[in-house]
DNA sequence: CGCTTGTTTGATTTGAATCAAACACGGTGG
DNA sequence: CCACCGTGTTTGATTCAAATCAAACAAGCG
């Protein structure tokens, strides 16, 4: 069950940035858990105020922030290597919930030991930011979207953006890769209703960019479909992953 | 012109942390210059590989994404205290610009010495850390927002988040405070036209909730807006300041 | 087999965008 | 001192994209 961080398959992949057996060594200190969550499950409530942090080691999540009357808002999709609860766990109190969109695989750092992190590996608390860094300018490209895009636009730039993510992960295959989402999330995500999404998830069908075959979305043509969406590539150095 | 750190007027304000002696000695060693910008300049232009990190000292800026046609989304604005360029100096390319929107001054810090920072004092990397977190949540909402919730709703969200701020850092008087933004900031950070945004002030200003008479918001009824805006409150701990 | 969850379709309404002008104002320069 | 800008705000008329309403449909499942 528990993944020694030595052995962690995911730290090997191009994506991310190697790490000194050093720093190895102190994340396997650090790893208190390794915990499943079912999909449809919380992992971090909202208003939580002692959640700890997580590395996602499998499968995907995103956050999300409630409003009074029911509306939701998605404001990223978490997949594997992603950091789960920093701003909680530096907050104090979590603005936003997370929720396991797939079954997940979690690697648990106990929140208390944050501050420690910062003060026995400078190099590995350099890697927590850069990753709050990036998620922020994942936050900013979806607020960008959903402020000025058109429904056609933010349902392109939202899948050439996961295309894009999943790719840099390794997931991508003969331009597919699995798509655990339904169209209700995207609408959430993108701040359009469930209708529109639908029919406007159509008409890009239609169009040939990209079709959903159970589960797996193919994108036949991410160039296109990014520029269709007036959004361009944001790409990374090799990321850390913690 | 220059200010020194022990003697900022800023850092005692009770919205901010104290920080140790020693921690402001190493501010002191940190702070490479302290600059002047007027309004409508670029703080930190859109791609720009070499950004420094700044503290705003004084006035307000915005960090915003152009996109290819023209189209520019505003991020979030900045106030005094605000830490400028986190992003760009982590990943090494600004994904956005960030753009003065009054007269500003500012303290510069190296970015080359950002790692120092974490090596040396773990407590101050920590705390840029928080101020990181921190802006995420700022954004968080504000996607929340564009994405969930109606024009008239929106403004009245945008108002009261704004109002919250600058009552936190002691700006607001008597339900007041100065107002330097134009209806087209306004539309462009709530992804609405200028046209509708300006017909939608009008109304919320008919129902007596603010009125803007030269420069300077008043806003009337804090409670009844945010209520109006299904707005909830996130109030945070003393925050750090860098 | 009926239930739930998710997708699809069509008809209708509406909020917000767009188009098109005025208007208000603080320069500023002849 | 006044005509002339430029920037920002305001107003009204019109159009349109997206929301809402209302069902049907498909598929997996206890």
């Amino acid at each position: 069950m528990r993944v020694r961080c030595h052995e962690c398959p995911l730290r090997t992949r191009p994506a991310f940035k190697p790490k000194t057996a050093q720093e190895i060594d102190y994340l396997e200190r650090l790893k208190r858990d390794h915990i499943r969550v079912p999909a449809g499950a919380d992992i971090i409530r909202p208003e939580q105020d002692d959640a700890e942090l997580y590395t996602l080691f499998a499968g995907w999540a995103f956050r999300y922030i409630q409003i009074s009357d029911g509306r939701r808002q998605i404001l990223n999709f978490l997949l594997p290597g992603d950091l789960i609860g920093l701003q909680p766990s530096l907050l104090d109190a979590a603005q936003h919930g997370v929720e396991a969109l797939t079954p997940v695989e979690l690697c648990v750092i106990p929140r208390a030991r944050m501050f420690h992190v910062f003060a026995d590996l400078p190099r590995l608390a350099y890697d927590v930011t850069w990753l709050a860094a990036r998620e922020q300018t994942l936050v900013d490209d979806s607020l960008t979207t959903v402020g000025q895009r058109s429904a056609a636009e933010r349902i392109a730039a939202f899948i050439i953006g996961l295309y894009r993510r999943a790719d840099a992960l390794g997931l991508v295959a003969s331009n597919s890769f699995l798509f655990p989402l339904n169209q209700t999330h995207i609408s959430d995500a993108l701040g359009l209703s469930l209708v529109h999404t639908n029919k406007t998830i159509a008409r890009l069908k239609r169009l040939g960019f990209f079709s959903i075959p159970n589960g797996a979305i193919v994108v036949h043509d991410p160039a296109g479909l990014a520029n269709f969406a007036h959004h361009h590539e944001t790409d990374f150095a090799p990321r850390p992953i913690v």
